[in-house]
RNA sequence: GGGCGGAUACUCAAGUGGCCAACGAGGGCAGACUGUAAAUCUGCUGACUUACGUCUACGGGGGUUCGAAUCCCUCUCCGCCCA
């Protein structure tokens, strides 16, 4: 148990003159983790196509679990009678679970939103599960990771519904902006009484590490608000949700540079699901320490590859003839195992498993180093030379966050 | 030698007089993906063109018709049956 009385303490190395960026350590029951600190996402206890000895070999210190989806298969009780997800997925380092709060709006076919909880429809058999603060935490304490996140009302940004391109659509969101405000007021309502619940239903607070989560959208003055009533409570560190639910980049960029600052300086800011190469620098500079994302393992898996100089789709004709690995800088197991671009695409075009294991090998090593750079470059303050080594230069019409 | 059936775009395969540059599937080409129901989803796929459109095309050649992938003749090739 650290100094704080948490089972999770926080140590800060360094500090950026220039940003609000800083260089740290998470220590938790399984050891501990550099911040700022990108953490894969192994949804289903596993990293998709990955072993825990390559996952390791991209560097990662901590990776995430889905509550929801363990808790529907195979069920907490089965991975508690295998001691925990750690021991049941042969991964010794931290993991940190994610509530479920974010299935909700993620899949709302079928849920149903109230004070209790939310009710989903199963997807592995179709029945209705409630899932309420006291059942996420239940279910994450039988998994036994080593951080836990408060079950949250995540509201989308957006319809839920994939269609940008639908007119009819963005009219409708358009139409009545006081609706969102209701349903963001609501909701960071709603996630401060949940997250008692959370607080009074934790049952191995010695051991598990209770972060809660900020809401409010892209609205300040909620987001403050939000801030103020999740910060009450005495937690190990605080989360900022509700940020890339369908937000232009500029939004999130925006949003995360006003709302970090308020967190706590002594705790970890972890801004959750967060994101692109350029997403992740901006957050570290408004003193955020902890992302995590799929785009490395779903990309991954489809052929989208992450390399400083941009991305790469190896599935493109241009790669059939060429003999260079995907990043002549990377040292990741297919980069410096030797694949060619041109074998990698032979292996999706064939459809071959190997093809989504070496391409998520690669974009999680990218990300990790990434975040190697980052935290070298904290101390010394020294940013510009940065953005010439990632892709991180800032979209067009992205509001000047620094300075 | 005779009889019957078949030949459609990269492949398989629908289409039997105009609504056909031609259903569908595969393949190919390209795109999306930010707290993972994601090996998913979307678009394109004869040529030129932003598009309108124009041209070339349903085994080869000839014909009927205002109009043919579709009907007729003939040739080539393939399959099955009879000799």
């Amino acid at each position: 148990m650290g100094a704080s009385g948490h089972a999770i303490a926080f140590e800060v190395r360094g500090r950026s003159a220039s940003t609000r960026a800083r260089l740290g350590r998470v220590t938790t029951p399984h050891g501990s983790f550099d911040t700022p600190a990108f953490m894969p996402v192994a949804t289903a206890a596993t990293m998709k196509g990955l072993t825990p000895a390559q996952i390791e070999s991209t560097g990662a210190q901590i990776i995430l679990n889905n509550a929801y989806h363990l808790m529907l298969r195979p069920g907490a009780e089965r991975v508690a009678h295998f001691g925990g997800s750690h021991s049941f997925m042969r991964w010794p380092k931290p993991i940190l679970t994610d509530s479920g709060g974010f299935q909700a709006w993620s899949m709302t076919e079928g849920t149903k939103l109230t004070e209790e909880g939310v009710e989903f429809r199963s997807f592995v058999d179709g029945s209705k599960v409630m899932l309420s603060p006291e059942r996420s935490i239940d279910v994450q304490n039988k998994i036994g990771a080593d951080i836990i996140m408060a079950f949250d009302d995540c509201p989308p940004a957006k319809r839920p519904e994939q269609l940008p391109d639908d007119p009819q659509l963005s009219r409708k969101r358009r139409s009545n902006p006081e609706e969102h405000r209701k349903r963001l007021e609501e909701a960071i309502d709603r996630t401060t009484r949940w997250l008692a619940r959370c607080v009074a239903a934790h049952a191995r607070k010695d051991e598990q590490g209770l972060f809660g989560i900020v809401q409010g959208g892209t609205d300040l003055e909620l987001r403050r608000r939000s801030v103020e009533q999740v910060c009450s409570f005495d937690l190990p560190g605080f989360a900022i949700g509700g940020v890339a639910v369908g937000e232009s980049p500029a939004e999130i960029h925006r949003t995360v540079a006003e709302v970090a600052p308020m967190l706590p300086d002594a705790k970890p800011r972890y801004l959750m699901g967060v994101g692109y190469e350029r997403d992740i620098l901006e957050a570290v500079k408004a003193g955020v320490d902890m992302f995590d994302c799929v785009l490395p393992t779903r990309n991954g898996r489809k052929g989208y590859v992450f390399t400083p100089t941009g991305a790469l789709r190896i599935r493109n004709s241009c790669h059939t003839l060429d003999a260079a690995p995907l990043d002549p800088t990377c040292d990741c197991l297919a980069c410096a195992g030797g694949f060619s671009r041109g074998y990698l695409r032979h292996l999706f075009m064939a459809d071959e498993m190997l093809g989504p294991t070496l391409l998520s090998i690669h974009n999680l090593r990218h990300f990790q180093r990434l975040m190697v750079d980052i935290r070298a470059r904290i101390v010394d303050d020294r940013w510009f030379d940065l953005e010439e080594r990632w892709p991180v230069v800032r979209p067009p019409g992205t509001a000047e966050a620094e300075s």
